[in-house]
RNA sequence: GCGGUCAUGCUGAAAUUGGUAGACAGGCACGGUUGAGGGCCGUGUGGACCUAGUCCAUGAGAGUUCGAGUCUCUCUGACCGCACCA
């Protein structure tokens, strides 16, 4: 038996897709589109599982929507800009140019491997001037609309990679990169002012009814939006500041106000920097841990000042404020007001420095009595000990009527408060896109006027210096604008921004002048379905909301605001990890076991290697596989098969080589098959059994639906089940002409998955028109009998067949001569039967 | 601490969305083929018992219903996200 090549097949299909141009796209206004977009790569060197995973899922979705007759954009660039260049690029002493456009080479190879359906006329590079470009255009546009500022600001300060990170960037007070214990300092930065559309990002999730929940959850808190009302708080003190805001969600509870804390970075903290006592305090403060949980969990401390608030409802009462190492600067006002009583961390407070707790909300079935000990109470109740408060509903009704007094008395007001900050997207790197501004010698800011853009990156520079090497560059750095000489700013671009648009950009790659022309987008925005990992759930997604809203802010004609109207967060991909007897990290291919059970080094069977659990595929636990080598052995059509197989797309998958090594087998099986189908010696006009007909349409009425769900695993055990039927069948199955019918259409909806193999196939069969999707012949859908469910008091006793829509008398005078049913009736009277036509009866007994 | 998701055989998982629980695969066991191994083919594989059959089974417990893996509540456990957010 011929054995299925997959080296020549599967690279005859990849050169005759390029030939022919398959996947090439362009508008078409009379055809539905689809835009079918997977989160692009970061060239980092090879492919790696994640990206396999992530593009067959998007490329299966791709071919889909294209043989069902959408106008498909499925197109594939490169998140070129960032840190990882220009490190390799300093240790092997290259041009991180060089280095990134060698990878994008290899890894463009890799991925047409796999035989993606991707349209690479579109490929895009976002570290390329042509793309860059737009980007600084778009930045000059945002900074006309108001919607980018500089400031001087507390930074995350990476002192391994020297340069700025984002909030987000941080993970557990660590750089997400380099894993160095992240510093404070303080710098002139460039923000984009994303927080004016907080209220209009936190709405917009209501509409994206086809992402993840989970993923607008995660944007909701993120986001954090909550309502209460500001309140000024008059001071009693010698300092020239005389009033306090603070901002606060519980106005209600102002009675139980006891003290009043600060941030210690309020701008009232200026007052004691000469002070020891607040410099130690400060110190003090410090010293706790900076990972965000020991900041969390940290002991509350104070520092005392003999500054006095007064409680604006009040004005007899009057408390202590501090300094506290809790009060956060960049919420609210970085002031709180604090009521023990009913806030934890209040309380905690308030024990520590012996402070009053008063109680004002009582609990229902408490009385005035009523006291705290060392657990505040947040929840619901009616007001007390609160003059004119007294007798309030609390929440509901205590909270709005304090702040329509406090309104009133022009004490406070209304507020809603978001957690969302402004994004910083200054980075003090090389490998980024440069901000499009200069400084004269006054230290203002100018523009790089639009026709001198882009501002290019410099090439072949010394990157061996420390700080930002664009700050080393004399001659880059000089400009003369508006007949002014000028220094360029030296600062590059959060490569977050480089992916905040570059799904407009696909959309229009020919556009030498702009970065992208409405017409275009408008066609072929929003992205319909788009497909990556769930770690990109806040940034990425958010950000590109939010560039959308800045493109279209106070524009008449732009398009939704939406970017992505679909969302699919795929899960990883996981392998066991190894370790030898010194704890040192083996990859797979260097052990080896008999039995499955003991592991040993490869060739040397006396070093015993232990097994860890099975985790994300990581260079650093070294429990990866290639996807190169896989496909080399085993062919892109059988790895495709195996990473949609066993798990739903949205779940991690478990790597084994034993469910490669299957799948590699079910495709030469499927081959031999192929084979002996297309040499059946059978005529085409007898014995025509509609049962293969029927068997067929059920197939494709399944994976039409499986795949409009993502429901890819189930298709793949769709595709064993149409083995095995063919496979069983085959002997009986008389008509050829019938068969062969039926076979065309299995192979059609087997190709989005297995595209090299089923126009392979298709070929072989001369059929010429591969890309249409068959439809479903809902003729053979129905069925002339069911079985029917015959239960008894809710339980099933037998399985009985019936014609199609029988009535429930004549089946009930069926069931009466079924012996098994009839045992458990027994002369018992049916009280009650439930009946569901060709499925199911209960008979109550 | 707050928020979210999930829990089904030895394992990955199906289940037409309230109607036959365990599709399909992996693993394992046995048999066949083979000089042997691998490969290939076949059979079996949730548990218990009085084994032609019956009963019990979807983390635990309750509830709604003729009927619950699916809906509601309580609890337990696992995973993920946020984390002093006033």
């Amino acid at each position: 038996m011929e054995r299925y090549n997959f080296k020549v097949i599967e690279k005859k299909w990849q050169t005759f897709w390029e030939k022919n141009q398959t996947f090439k796209s362009s508008i078409k206004k009379d055809k539905k589109k689809f835009y079918c977009l997977e989160m692009f790569p970061y060239p980092s060197g090879k492919i790696h599982m994640g990206h396999v995973r992530n593009y067959t899922i998007g490329d299966v979705l791709a071919r889909y929507k294209s043989m069902q007759g959408f106008n498909v954009l499925h197109p594939m660039g490169w998140d070129s800009f960032g840190m990882p260049a220009e490190n390799a690029a300093r240790q092997n002493n290259l041009d991180p140019k060089t280095w990134t456009e060698k990878n994008i080479k290899t890894m463009k190879n890799q991925l047409k491997q796999l035989g993606l359906s991707v349209d690479w006329n579109r490929e895009i590079s976002t570290c390329s001037d042509n793309y860059y470009k737009h980007q600084q255009s778009f930045f000059l546009e945002l900074m006309d609309k108001g919607l980018v500022y500089r400031k001087e600001n507390y930074v995350n300060w990476d002192p391994i990679d020297e340069t700025v990170l984002a909030n987000e960037q941080v993970i557990d007070g660590k750089g997400w990169r380099s894993g160095a214990v992240v510093e404070r300092k303080k710098l002139n930065q460039w923000f984009f002012n994303i927080t004016k559309f907080s209220s209009d990002l936190l709405d917009g999730l209501d509409k994206l009814d086809k992402w993840p929940n989970k993923v607008k959850v995660m944007q909701k808190n993120w986001i954090g939006k909550s309502f209460g009302c500001e309140i000024n708080f008059n001071l009693k003190t010698n300092l020239p500041v005389k009033e306090i805001k603070c901002f606060t969600t519980r106005p209600d509870t102002l009675f139980g106000f006891s003290f009043l804390a600060l941030s210690i970075d309020h701008p009232m903290s200026k007052f004691f920097k000469e002070n020891e006592e607040f410099i130690k305090f400060k110190n003090e403060c410090a010293k706790t841990g900076t990972t965000e949980e020991s900041i969390a969990n940290a002991e509350k401390i104070g520092f005392k000042t003999d500054i006095k608030a007064i409680n604006p409802l009040d004005e007899t009462k009057q408390v202590p404020v501090y300094f506290a190492n809790f009060v956060l600067m960049d919420y609210g006002f970085g002031a709180v007001f604090g009521c023990p009583a009913h806030d934890q961390r209040d309380l905690d407070f308030a024990l520590k420095y012996n402070l009053k707790v008063l109680p004002v909300v009582c609990p229902p079935g408490e009385n005035d009595n009523f006291k705290i000990d060392t657990e505040a109470y947040t929840g619901p109740g009616k007001i007390f000990n609160s003059q004119f408060l007294d007798g309030l509903n609390c929440p509901d009704e205590s909270i709005l009527k304090t702040i329509e007094i406090l309104e009133k008395k022009k004490i406070g007001k209304r507020q809603i408060n978001f957690r969302l900050k402004d994004w910083g997207v200054s980075r003090q790197r090389y490998w980024g896109c440069p901000i499009p501004v200069a400084y004269n010698n006054r230290g203002e800011v100018i523009k790089i006027p639009k026709e001198d853009l882009p501002v290019k990156l410099p090439e072949n520079i010394n990157l061996d210096v420390k700080g930002n090497p664009l700050e080393h560059q004399k001659k880059w750095k000089e400009v003369t604008l508006h007949g002014e000489k000028c220094i360029r700013e030296t600062d590059t671009l959060d490569t977050f921004v480089d992916s905040s648009w570059y799904f407009l950009r696909f959309c229009s790659t020919e556009n030498k002048d702009e970065g992208f022309n409405l017409d275009d987008v408008k066609y072929w925005m929003p992205v319909d379905q788009y497909i990556g990992g769930v770690e990109h759930a806040i940034l990425h997604l958010l950000y590109s909301r939010f560039f959308m809203r800045a493109l279209g802010f106070e524009k008449k004609d732009f398009i939704e605001l939406e970017p992505f109207e679909g969302l699919f967060t795929q899960g990883m991909v996981c392998h066991e990890t190894y370790k030898d007897s010194e704890n040192n990290w083996l990859f797979p291919d260097e052990v080896e076991s008999k039995d499955g059970k003991e592991y040993f080094k490869k060739n040397n069977p006396s070093a015993k290697v232990k097994v860890g659990s099975s985790e994300s595929m990581s260079k650093s636990k070294k429990n990866t596989i290639d996807p190169e080598n896989i496909i080399d052995n085993y062919g892109a059509d059988a790895v495709r098969f195996f990473i949609l197989s066993d798990s739903p797309p949205e779940k991690d998958i478990q790597w084994s080589e034993q469910g490669m090594i299957s799948s590699y087998k079910f495709i030469q099986k499927f081959w031999s098959l192929h084979k002996m189908i297309i040499n059946l010696n059978l005529k085409d006009d007898t014995d025509r059994s509609q049962e293969i007909d029927t068997f067929t349409n059920q197939m494709i009425y399944k994976i039409t639906k499986s795949l409009e769900n993502f429901h890819y695993n189930v298709i793949i055990a769709n595709l064993h089940e149409i083995y095995n039927y063919l496979s069983k069948n085959l002997k009986e199955i008389k008509n050829k002409k019938n068969l062969l019918t039926n076979y065309e259409k299995i192979l059609k909806i087997i190709s989005p998955i297995l595209p090299h193999l089923a126009n392979e196939c298709l070929d072989e069969l001369n059929i010429k028109e591969r890309d249409q999707w068959p439809k479903v012949n809902e003729r053979f859908l129905k069925k002339e009998s069911f079985n029917v469910v015959i239960q008894i008091n809710g339980k099933k006793r037998d399985l009985m067949n019936f014609n199609k829509d029988i009535n429930e008398k004549d089946l009930l005078l069926e069931i009466k001569n079924n012996v098994k049913i009839n045992k458990f009736l027994k002369d018992k009277e049916i009280k009650k039967s439930i009946y569901i036509k060709n499925k199911l009866i209960n008979l109550i007994v």
